[in-house]
DNA sequence: TTGTAAGCGTTATCAT
DNA sequence: ATGATAACGCTTACAA
């Protein structure tokens, strides 16, 4: 005959619902929904499931319920400032709230996100938040087959999966070009590396800018496909001087390099911004301490993160935003190191 | 009579099993130990598995072993970019195991900690990493009772939990500012934001290099406990200017707070190193690229993260490391901005 | 509002 | 090396 598995000595539920003199399943409902339950009995149960220190199991829950209180979140850096805030911004959204942070990390590969969403369509999340809106036909596919919230963070665009939150990064690169434009600065360069799907935006933002102003001059232009760093702003900033040695401004796709430029410039003793303006994005907390100040885009990235968990979480329990696509906009942020240069 | 609940559709076990003409059991075999099943066993439940495309169902695996294969992650920060290199440590080494990372946040609260570690305990991880040494008792009692591999990382210290690896803030500290004192500069600030447990043994390793060469002055020391940041190093380095006028250079408990120090002698016209030596803390990158490239400790964040996870999945095999204690060390990087100071 | 009965999909235990 | 059986702790479906 089969013997009993050795118990755990940890407390169940039944244990709980004996206590309190209840049915299990009335315990169960305590702790799912306690205003179901009649006022005494849900004292009783309170009270049984402290004194004996009860705590849910939730692997039985999930297998029970075929469900999990798990949001994924897939992310394609972890050292990237920019998704540091947007983290912050998920989990102290989930905090007060009952669902976990399941957060993968996708290196910026989309065959890489691909195999974690098959990982995540195992696991039943509750809803999920992905990062951009470049995801391979297969990811898409396999999202559309998840039967929960998605979100997609860090920019928008036609055709959402399900919904998203973010901004546009053409637009934004507009408005900061333009600016450069506004302020007398005709040879402005373009310092990207990287190259993801929304620093390319950016590039197209610039493009255009610099083509309705009938400036567009491809030897303004340097990208690099490595990681971004502050010592590459200073060595992207050295190529494009051979490059364009008549530039007057460079437009950068992130603060890192922009800071790297900066440093670049006081090493070649080039006067900023009166020989050189610089633009940055995203705007670190340290563009406004540099010397001089340097202008860069702000972008919402802590309210990304705040505001994906928050849809999930509210399209979960049935309540669906009145637009699925949220605009979280940006804001150029003009410091000396773009004021009009010497005439 | 109940009726049977609505299938899911899911492939199970027992549909992989009776494809494969075996008994369940023997197909969960496969999954977990293939060596132990007969060649042709094996190949048959392969097979199945790939025709029907199973997948395990954790939930379930969880129930009935007792057991996840999740690694919990306990840190304070994650805005810190001190705590992005640990983590992609920490995500790269678990990548191509069969554990998962479940990371919280504790915001650096021993408290918020101590919830969080009782949370982790519900859910039975496979392991543990928490950051630091400095838990409540309550915390302590809740990781002995675990019965998993725990390893407390960024410092090591007596009396590990189980294991531990980093390095000694103290020593690094008494390090960074020996060498200021060997390149001859006598009025050393120190400068602290945040002031959590590591930060404070850093001020320790300050104060013990300084009493040996009978030059501590407390009107030397300025800390905040607001979080770090590099406009918060302009502002701490204004205020010590206020207060010891005197002052030939600064350690600086991490490296935004020396950015932001460079920055304010760059306004005020101070030059570095000649009348102000600046010496930072972790060496992120940027602190080579700064002009003058800035002195700072070199910490092995990645390696912290990704040995941490190492050891755990180690230990959870039965492999136990040699000592519990492993000490990654640090490393001065000594660069123009505390070279020695005009005579 | 509460309870009964039947799973949820997997693995531990014991036997062969 | 393989299998029969009984859990694992909870929740769904249905009934009262």
């Amino acid at each position: 005959m089969g013997r009993t598995r050795a118990k755990s000595g940890k407390i169940r539920l039944t244990e709980v619902a004996k206590l309190a003199g209840v049915s299990p399943i009335t315990a169960s409902r305590f702790f799912r929904n306690p205003e179901a339950l009649s006022i005494s009995k849900r004292e009783r149960v309170e009270s049984a499931a402290r004194e004996l220190g009860y705590v849910p199991d939730l692997a039985a829950r999930a297998l029970a319920s075929q469900r999990t209180e798990v949001i994924g979140v897939l992310i394609p850096s972890l050292t990237n400032n920019v998704f540091s805030d947007v983290l912050r911004g998920i989990y102290d959204a989930s905090q007060s709230s009952r669902y976990s942070i399941q957060l993968v990390n996708t290196r910026y590969s989309i065959l890489q996100e691909e195999k974690l969403l098959r990982l995540f369509q195992a696991q039943r999340p509750a809803g999920l938040v992905v990062t951009g809106i470049n995801q391979t036909p297969q990811s898409r596919a396999v999202m559309e087959a998840m039967n929960c919230p998605i979100v997609q963070i860090m920019e928008i665009g036609p055709d959402p999966v399900d919904m998203m939150v973010g901004f546009s990064h053409n637009e934004a690169a507009f408005e900061a070009v333009s600016h450069l434009i506004a302020q007398n600065y005709r040879r402005i360069g373009f310092l990207g590396a990287r190259m993801d799907p929304r620093v390319q935006r950016r590039l197209e933002g610039y493009r255009d800018a610099m083509a309705a102003a009938g400036l567009l001059d491809p030897r303004l232009i340097l990208t690099t496909p490595v990681p971004t760093s502050v010592s590459m702003g200073g060595t992207l900033f050295a190529d494009m001087l051979i490059q364009a040695p008549d530039i007057d401004a460079v437009f950068c796709v992130n603060d890192d390099i922009a800071l790297g430029v900066l440093f670049e410039c006081q090493r070649r003793q080039i006067s900023v911004p009166e020989d050189m303006a610089i633009v940055g994005f995203n705007d670190l907390e340290f563009m406004a301490s540099a010397v001089p100040a340097l202008t860069s885009v702000r972008t919402n990235r802590y309210e990304m993160g705040s505001t994906a968990i928050s849809m999930v979480m509210s399209a979960i329990e049935g309540k669906r935003p009145s637009s699925p696509v949220v605009d979280l906009g940006f804001e150029l942020m003009i410091r000396r190191s773009s004021l009009a240069r010497r005439q």
